[in-house]
DNA sequence: ATTCCTCAAGTAATCGATTACATCATCCGC
DNA sequence: GCGGATGATGTAATCGATTACTTGAGGAAT
């Protein structure tokens, strides 16, 4: 196990095994630069101290952290669990510590963030940055889910508007012939692409479409609910900019006394966890989180390894439509 | 704006501004140490250059990260996304960065995660981990939601037992006379004293108990489901040891063609977002975990800044219950 | 036997900040 | 007008690793 010692530094290891420190560095990180009796008095000098790096002295030498960090615009979404879980799976396997920072911590902070050297890389999951800041840090940066043509820097994203051409073609082969689209917050680009993308595949199709205002969250879905049901013309189906919108809204219809999908068709957007579960279970466009994180983060590794890999394209992973229960023919 | 040139160190700022380097920390880290005449001098080459301090330099120096770590058995897990915002909001307040890990990531990685010098301090939601590891991190530690009275660590909890005493006494009122729990993780200890607090509870009340195994997950809840649909005298009220398992149970029962809550009624534990807007909403204990993870960040700072706060003792924090749409009274 | 090369190991410079200590000017009270 | 306190600033040691360079031993080739 090793006696834990307080303050094990190189030296005592190295005075230790009657050796420079030198060779205890050479050991620990070139284990075949050494003679095997040195490697192996340096080995067990190690595990009799129980000594462990000094992670910042060994940053300022070589100038790197060994640490990436991801910003998103809200942990407490439950949308980025498992895309910050494959991040962090793919950076330990590199051996990087992972930071994770809100990214709504004010500009000061933000750029600090990227420019103090506490990290190596940086996964980016807001697209609403100034485009100063994120191309003031000197880092790679790789973007997720969002983008930002501005910024300098590579993406891994689904193809939004394809995706929601397919929940359009899917209401439409159901007969739906009115169609509602929640859209997300009006800067952000994802919402701005969706809604673009439903309202090009409604024009394509020929088949009435109009736009109510969300904001990706439950709380919005639930309010554009009661907009709905004092319509005339009730569209009879609903294409949401996210799955909590349209649990939301699908929640608060039921409460008003209707019923999906007899009444109304709902599609969501992203397959988080719970749609499966739902009660009607939720159609929806998949979106492989994990597989973005992994992505994400394997694009990030490489361009911290490989210094040339500057130019990496855009990755698109792909998304596929999952029906469930809340849609169906229409009447 | 400031010109951002590569590598600028505190030295260039000296030199610019005329004056040694040790002014130009001072002037950064203690205004009032030096004269107005050489600060605003400082303070004008530093925005001159753009200056950012090397963290790793002034780590290393100063013997601090600045920076805590959160470890949590499972980062997908969307019952943690909250807690985390919480801890973020803390720590960026106090200028500390965050760290996270996943505690599944092997022993070895753990055990130097608290002893490389990148943390300052632990923010634990894993009570599993072996007590030697936690114990043998020299850093200030705070447990979360879980706790192990092995770990040298004070921890900030709901009272498990009471919580699941309130859900036992709402059936019980309601008039249900033959209680299931569905249990967490045989090995967890919360899993272990939700289960208890239910048996001791039930007992007391002197109605019929039984137990079924799940581990918190939607699945569990799910498979559950059956085993009970398949029973002869099914228990009319399930108390389950997450919501994630009760969403499961109920919605695999609704599959299987039975009514929640004319056939069963079924209570959570936790009160994740979605257990309001679930389709029966769903009686739940409602654990704080924003508040939770507020009270466990600041109380991990008070550790690091005030370092005789070596005691600190076990917080409680209060859960209620929260009744909603998934029990009704016994038939 | 001599030269040259290779390879292991040590010596000491280095990364970029903070800060203990030294220095010097100023100002106070007596 | 002088000893001493005060406060601003500079000098240089320090944090703990990595690594460029040096040294010296051993082996191969001639």
């Amino acid at each position: 196990m090793g006696v834990m010692n307080s303050k094990i530094r190189i030296s005592d290891v190295a005075a230790l095994a009657g050796v420079s420190t030198a060779t205890v560095s050479r050991t620990l990180a070139n284990p075949d630069k050494v003679g095997k009796a040195m490697r192996e008095k340096v080995q067990e000098a190690v595990r009799v101290t129980g000594y462990q790096i000094n992670a910042a002295a060994r940053d300022l030498r070589q100038r790197r952290a060994r640490s990436i960090l991801i910003l998103a615009p809200n942990l407490s979404n439950t949308f980025f669990s498992s895309i910050f879980a494959a991040v962090q799976e793919e950076a330990s396997a590199a051996d990087l510590t992972v930071q994770i920072s809100d990214s709504n911590i004010g500009r000061e902070k933000i750029a600090t963030l990227g420019q103090d050297g506490r990290a190596d890389g940086i996964i980016l999951l807001d697209g609403g940055l100034d485009p100063e800041i994120v191309n003031g840090w000197r880092l790679p940066v790789v973007q997720l889910c969002e983008w930002n043509d501005a910024y300098d820097a590579p993406s891994v994203c689904i193809d939004n508007t394809a995706a929601v051409e397919l929940a359009v073609d899917h209401l439409v082969q159901l007969g739906h012939r009115d169609l509602l689209h929640i859209e997300g917050p009006k800067d952000n680009i994802l919402a701005i692409t969706r809604r673009d993308g439903f309202l090009s595949a409604t024009n394509a199709s020929g088949v009435k479409a109009s736009i109510m205002a969300g904001d990706f969250t439950i709380q919005s879905g639930a309010k554009v609910a009661h907009l709905w049901a004092a319509l005339d013309q009730r569209p009879t189906g609903v294409i949401c900019a996210s799955d909590e919108c349209a649990l939301g809204f699908i929640s608060e219809v039921m409460r008003l006394g209707f019923d999906v999908p007899e009444q109304v068709s709902v599609v969501g957007f992203d397959d988080i966890e719970f749609a499966d579960r739902f009660n009607p279970s939720l159609t929806t466009i998949h979106q492989p989180r994990g597989e973005i994180g992994r992505q994400g983060a394997q694009c990030l590794i490489a361009m911290l390894t490989n210094k040339d890999v500057a130019v990496v394209p855009p990755k698109e992973v792909h998304a596929h439509l999952v029906t469930r229960v809340s849609t169906s023919r229409a009447l």
